[in-house]
DNA sequence: CTGTTAGCGCGTTCAT
DNA sequence: ATGAACGCGCTAACAG
């Protein structure tokens, strides 16, 4: 099984120079004489020479790789993440390691130790929660680590977001000014700070100042899936709701098809509004109002925080939160 | 920047063994007695001793890391299969670096060869086509690869699929039992022999079977995403069609809703057949008939036939065909 | 069962 | 501008 096993000693004996000349013409040292520079060049092009990233990560103690843990490929709002994410790594020539975790607390860190033993340059992280015990390995591994979409309630750590509260807070104002008096809450696991606490803190405060009592029986928590929103609406519905507002576009559109399919009509006897303005929302029949939030953004300018952490550049502010708004399509009045 | 720096080294001095001695503990090498094998995982343990697994990669020729190129995580066809490949990589211990290439040729080899620098121990490629120049870079490393429904002709690599001939063969059947003589055929690029081979043999087949015209008019080829299938509504409708099978799932949602948005009634008015049946189909509304096939199996079936292939097993098959099916749902009488 | 000794392929001083 | 030599952390024979 002899891989390509030409190395930078092969192309230095056949150039007549030695190993570190074509070391620094590899890496685009200036202090070698343009002849030879050439002359080396050609021996690589013709002895089609790779130089083995193993060996140079060992030697330069940089992978140029960085570790992405995401719940989930699957679900279009962390795949839009990652997208961002993966086009401005291949920006600054890193490379990235996928790795589902399916927002379970211990393959995480499992997930996080295999990729600290890669000894990737840095990581990000999306998922539910920054546990305890997930914040200690972060801090007792000295690599850069930035949050996308996700949130560390002691911002102890990187992390690019959206300001949730005043984003839902924005969403249930809208839906109150279009008359709603019960308005459902309904999302994931609320153990997620952006659900538990930032969300659902938008969401009271909005019915505070119009004289709204809060009231348990509206919110509902439950999984991101299609199946879970069709589901729900019939309590939702029980619960006296006129309107709700969803913290995942998959779930919000099994919601509003469950509302359809039982003979309802949006938006005129319901209303919705979901959260992450995915493409879905404009798949959908009819189509979502939403908050909006730059997906695909969030993963960029993480990955780009990120580098420059990796970078030990100086870094003006560690959690940076991006533009929101809300758009109003078919599900609200 | 000291970054944890505890060496197999310190393990060894600290618990009074050799290197080799912790290098066996470590690897689960059965020659060690139990009782310094004890004494090393302990060493270990109190330590926080983390094996370096590029030191590793480099003396061992080995990184447990393989890599995924894919058009686009954002698109759930391939999503769905990266999650499959992902679930069994970790299965068997390997990583993935996920690369986005935008089905851009150019980029495809770019990215192979930094996969290929990074020594990575399998390659899974997801894309329209395999190019003579990709062929050329594939053969030139003894580096597995194998192909995750994606096709190449000439099946020069492994790859795992489904019968695409078969599948809209059946497809455009159903659709002419229920009635239909002009039926259009929406899809991608017709580069991809996916579609300009197999998908449209299987349509040929099944007009000529049943004696009808094939009608140069009925093939429409566009891009895989919702709005390229919405504008292509009024063109499938001039054409005279009153059915399409269609390749793609967002792609045929879009013309569903392209037809709906024109006051069109399906199944009535008109009928499609998507290929993908991913979890979109059962998103939209109507729900999609389609072609199915087993997305994630595509994918964990895949990297499976990859750790043989790294394995150096024996292959009865390197090309698998998974089975497809076909069902009815509302796009279809 | 355990220790010694070589590399793996490359980056990086330190001389020259 | 270029070369020699050492080391990155670990695996892999080879002895013992």
């Amino acid at each position: 099984m002899e891989k390509q096993t030409i190395t930078i000693y092969d192309v230095a004996r056949e150039a007549g120079v030695s190993m570190a000349t074509v070391s620094r013409v590899v890496n685009g040292n200036p202090n070698v004489k343009p002849a030879t520079r050439k002359k080396v060049l050609e021996v690589i092009d013709r002895l089609d020479y790779r130089p083995n990233a193993v060996a140079r990560g060992l030697a330069s103690k940089k992978t140029t790789t960085v570790g992405v843990i995401i719940p989930d490929v699957t679900n279009i709002y962390f795949s839009s993440l990652a997208r961002g994410i993966d086009d401005v790594a291949t920006m600054y020539k890193y490379n990235i390691i996928l790795a589902n975790s399916d927002e379970n607390g211990q393959k995480e860190i499992q997930v996080l130790n295999t990729l600290l033993a890669k000894q990737v340059d840095g990581i990000i992280f999306m998922g539910n929660q920054v546990t305890d015990s997930l914040r200690h390995e972060f801090q007792r591994s000295k690599t850069p680590i930035v949050l996308a979409g996700s949130v560390d309630p002691k911002e102890e750590v990187g992390s690019v977001n959206i300001d949730y509260v005043a984003a839902i807070e924005e969403a249930v104002s809208t839906l109150i000014k279009h008359g709603n008096k019960k308005i459902a809450f309904v999302t994931g696991n609320l153990d997620d700070p952006i659900n538990g606490m930032y969300r659902l803190k938008g969401y009271k405060q909005a019915l505070n100042k119009a004289n709204i009592d809060f009231d348990a029986n509206l919110i509902f928590e439950t999984e991101y899936s299609h199946k879970a929103g069709e589901a729900i609406w019939q309590k939702v519905k029980a619960a006296g709701a006129t309107a709700a507002v969803v913290g995942d576009d998959e779930l919000a559109i099994g919601l509003v098809n469950g509302a359809t399919d039982d003979g309802a009509k949006l938006p005129n006897d319901f209303e919705v509004i979901t959260s992450n303005d995915s493409k879905l929302t404009e798949i959908a029949r009819p189509k979502l109002s939403s908050v909006t939030q730059p997906l695909y953004d969030i993963g960029a300018v993480a990955m780009r925080l990120l580098t420059k952490m990796m970078n030990k550049e100086e870094i003006d502010n560690e959690t940076v939160l991006l533009p929101y708004g809300i758009v109003e399509r078919g599900t609200t009045k």
